[in-house]
DNA sequence: TTGAAAGCGCTAACAC
DNA sequence: GTGTTAGCGCTTTCAA
């Protein structure tokens, strides 16, 4: 494959270079130890002017300690990971951890891959979306021996440490706010993705609460690929054509429910008299839309802040309990395309 | 800080197990050399069952090579990013090498230090985005002795290899195009990145071609923050507001350029005749708006692709020379904000 | 086809 | 405050 490339500076360039000893060296490059004002300048001088990067690979071997986190996440493209990121860079900044991340695309099999690959470097913690995993994903984490927090979901057992909302309640707060509001025939568009569970638990708990009251969706359809927006608006404009009815149409996310928002102001319908709408996930698009989406915040941003600090928190004292169970609240946001009850 | 974690398994466990010597063991699990079929599926099955995970860092720090490829660039949050990622992760897989994405929130500080941790991990290549780098960061990726390869840009030089469009001509070809069509009084809605220099760089093309035609801007804004569809929306109603007259604005990108875009059609105008407008990126969401704005590709996914090709086939011939400097070349999408030259 | 020895570049632990 | 020694867990090299 590669043949080694050219030899690097290494510490004992820097110790040669500066006429201290490696293990001094070490210590000012590291701020660790006492050593006198005079030696430290001379070594920062000296590894300043030659340009020397410090080798973490040696180091992290040496010490057993890696400053990594491994974060697994399904995907990059739709705006809710990169925001559970921003809430874990956002907490670990300072702490000297740093979040390296591997995508899925919500495939199991490709997760068992990606945390094998992570896990070889061994790194100070684990934060992975959702508590479904293969056994072998469930193996490796319980032997690596480090923190694992899993995100975005509630509803079933940890590896170890948990945060997120139940997403099956999520979707029964939002049948019942919209059976409470009288709507009845109920379409659903949801995503091809067949391994998005944390979508898969909404809806069953939106199923389950309108059959509380005797309802059941309508028409539901999926559609396929991204160009959530535009697939917002060719699939509401399928659902209205199968099921003239329709007074309420429930979206797997804000994407496409904004879609669908601009297809039935488009028809020039009557929301949220005549007919509603909401998506799920509560993003900043919805701020510029016409009317605001009713939606649901899933707590993203929290739920990342809150898992990096169980990390950071065991990573300062490994004695420290595991097995934290953290469950978030989302507030339902009608936003106004969901009437009030009557 | 972090006190050592407990002892995990070495290749002398999985040694030990299978009555194998280390080296053997080691061989099999690389697939390297050659090695009995007998010994082999013993030494699996060892590995298998006892969850054996290899150590990355120690077999980087013997073996002088890292599969990781340093991805550096502004921001996860406004889909540019993540889709140069996306080309990069599809271009690389397969090829054994792994990005590593960091992210340096557009400034050239952080950059210098995103750059300088990544490059402590000796990783076998560096994506970076960008032409314009402090002093200390260019030294570096020299001295790194790795392909370097930055991205979405190619006005000025770069450290090693470029894969881009050029800003400045992007920036001119729309300026060109509004001024062809006829518009005279155009306002500018910008960010408030100062550091965006992708950004700035279009914006001089494109005053270069409006200058061309003796045209200057009338009036221009900034948004600060995100959730750009708002701003989008804000800001134009800001400018219409200070210049009645206008009859173009231009989007710093298609974001704001779509909540541009929302709020002249709330206000009835007539779009492209009575007034035009354009963004820039060709992101997907355009698809449903209720009109095609006109943008121009900045060619992201493909620049990613590119770039790790370039690293790619480098890490596999080290001989290869370095340098390469590709120009992509972005389409303009007249859309249909954008009216046809009289 | 397999094994033994010698490091990779750094840091922990201990001596001075 | 500073230096010395002995590895960290692998892979390279070379011998068997």
């Amino acid at each position: 494959m590669t043949r080694p490339r050219q030899r690097l500076l290494t510490l004992r360039d820097v110790s040669e270079a500066s006429g201290v000893s490696e293990m001094t060296v070490s210590r000012v490059l590291r701020g660790k130890g006492d050593v006198s004002e005079a030696t430290r300048l001379k070594v920062q001088e000296a590894a300043r002017s030659l340009g020397y990067v410090p080798n973490k690979i040696a180091g992290s071997l040496a010490s057993q300690r890696v400053n990594l986190v491994a974060v697994v996440i399904p995907s990059l493209g739709n705006m809710v990971f990169p925001e559970v990121l921003s809430g874990i860079s956002a907490t670990l900044d300072g702490t000297g951890l740093q979040p390296v991340v591997g995508v899925t695309d919500y495939s199991p099999e490709k997760e068992e891959k990606v945390l094998f690959e992570m896990l070889s470097w061994r790194p100070s913690g684990v934060i992975i979306a959702g508590l479904e995993h293969t056994e072998a994903s469930v193996a490796m984490m319980k032997r690596a021996g480090i923190p694992v927090v899993e995100v975005l979901d509630v509803d079933g057992e940890p590896v170890d440490a948990m945060v997120g909302i139940s997403q099956r309640r999520a979707g029964q707060q939002m049948g019942e706010a919209i059976a409470a509001a009288g709507y009845r025939r109920i379409g659903f568009v949801g995503t091809g993705m067949e391994h998005d569970l944390r979508a898969r638990k909404r809806l069953e708990g939106f199923e389950s609460a309108l059959a509380a009251h005797g309802i059941e969706i309508a028409v539901r359809v999926r559609y396929e690929g991204s160009s959530a927006l535009q697939k917002g608006r060719e699939e509401t404009a399928n659902l209205l054509d199968q099921v003239p009815g329709l007074d309420f149409i429930y979206y797997a996310n804000d994407m496409v429910g904004a879609g669908g928002l601009l297809e039935l102001l488009a028809r020039g319908r009557n929301i949220p008299a005549d007919i509603g709408l909401a998506g799920f996930n509560n993003i900043e698009l919805l701020d510029g839309l016409p009317l605001r989406l009713a939606t649901m915040d899933a707590c993203r941003r929290e739920a990342g802040q809150k898992a990096a600090e169980i990390i950071a928190a065991r990573h300062n004292d490994p004695k420290m309990e595991g097995g934290q169970r953290i469950t978030l609240t989302p507030i339902l946001q009608k936003g106004q395309t969901l009437r009030s009850a009557p």
